[in-house]
DNA sequence: ATGGGTACCTGTCTGC
DNA sequence: TGCAGACAGGTACCCA
């Protein structure tokens, strides 16, 4: 997916243009990966307040009618067009909701997104999705302690372990590779036995990377589109990412691509030995 | 509690 | 050219 900050880059689009839009119509497609869980001419006539995001999941509060919380899986974009430029629905567009600011539009090929009614944030099911998540990387909250404090005696490795999301959000697998990198960390290394000097270089790590790929308006590798159909261009800032058998640009030394949890991991053993 | 594996689904690219 | 297989930004869930 979409990590945080494509996440981010799709609220920012979002925010101040669908505040105070009024619902005049909602449309599904095929199904995502759990029902809507509310008659769509339920949410018709809902005013649309501020979109929040948490981790990698959106929330679109709709006042009297509950709200909605949205993720992008893999795949998935949301796009919000004009009266003039609409365009017809395509094979991969599976949620629709026309309002008087224009048609909001989640496309998502591989359909692991989701776009799920709850009442409230703080109920389920959204309060169930959201339960497990761990603290927010662009926070002040968010430093060296607490990921100290969040991987002590885990015996995964680090990447997976930060790529899990219990301790903190929005790292998915290109940004976990990165920060690594960036902190010279071993993504082999059992997560609790990081000391406190290294948790404090993969916090720094994580905040930066999330932050330039946010400045860059996130990263597109196939799919991604900000709600203007604007791609993300981190992708071409990668360090390690998708670049195995390429010069590291520290050491200059090949960049090694292992596979982790069924993921890819990027690094380099020169730079980041533990 | 932790952690490993599986499942969801489609499109694209690689190698034979 | 065709086709099988690998691979892709995520994460809930089941089981050991």
């Amino acid at each position: 997916m979409p990590e945080l900050p494509e996440v981010e880059v799709t609220r920012l689009g979002l925010v101040d243009r669908l505040d105070g839009a009024s619902v005049r119509a909602v449309r599904l497609g095929k199904p995502l990966r759990w029902p809507l869980g509310i008659a769509p001419q339920a949410l018709v006539g809902a005013r649309v307040g501020r979109v929040q995001r948490r981790g990698k999941y959106l929330w679109l509060p709709l006042g009297e009618a509950g709200g909605l919380l949205l993720h992008l899986g893999m795949s998935g974009s949301l796009r919000l067009e004009a009266a003039p430029t609409v365009t017809p629905a395509g094979p991969h567009d599976h949620f629709e909701m026309d309002t008087d600011r224009g048609r909001l539009r989640l496309t998502d090929p591989r359909r692991f997104g989701a776009v799920v009614w709850s009442r409230t944030m703080a109920c389920a099911p959204a309060a169930t999705l959201l339960g497990r998540l761990g603290v927010e990387p662009l926070s002040a909250d968010f430093d060296g302690g607490v990921l100290h404090a969040g991987l002590r005696g885990r015996r995964m490795p680090i990447k997976p372990a930060l790529l899990a999301g219990d301790v903190v959000v929005g790292v998915g697998n290109i940004y976990c590779s990165e920060a690594l990198f960036e902190a010279g960390i071993d993504p082999r290394l059992p997560a609790g036995r990081l000391d406190p000097a290294r948790c404090e270089r993969l916090a720094a790590a994580v905040t930066d990377v999330l932050q330039r790929a946010l400045a860059a308006g996130g990263s597109t590798l196939r799919d991604f589109r900000d709600v203007h159909g604007l791609g993300g261009e981190f992708q071409r800032q990668a360090r390690v990412y998708g670049r195995e058998g390429e010069p590291c640009p520290r050491c200059a030394g090949p960049v090694q691509r292992i596979v982790q949890g069924q993921r890819a991991t990027y690094f380099c053993p020169r730079c980041q030995p533990g």
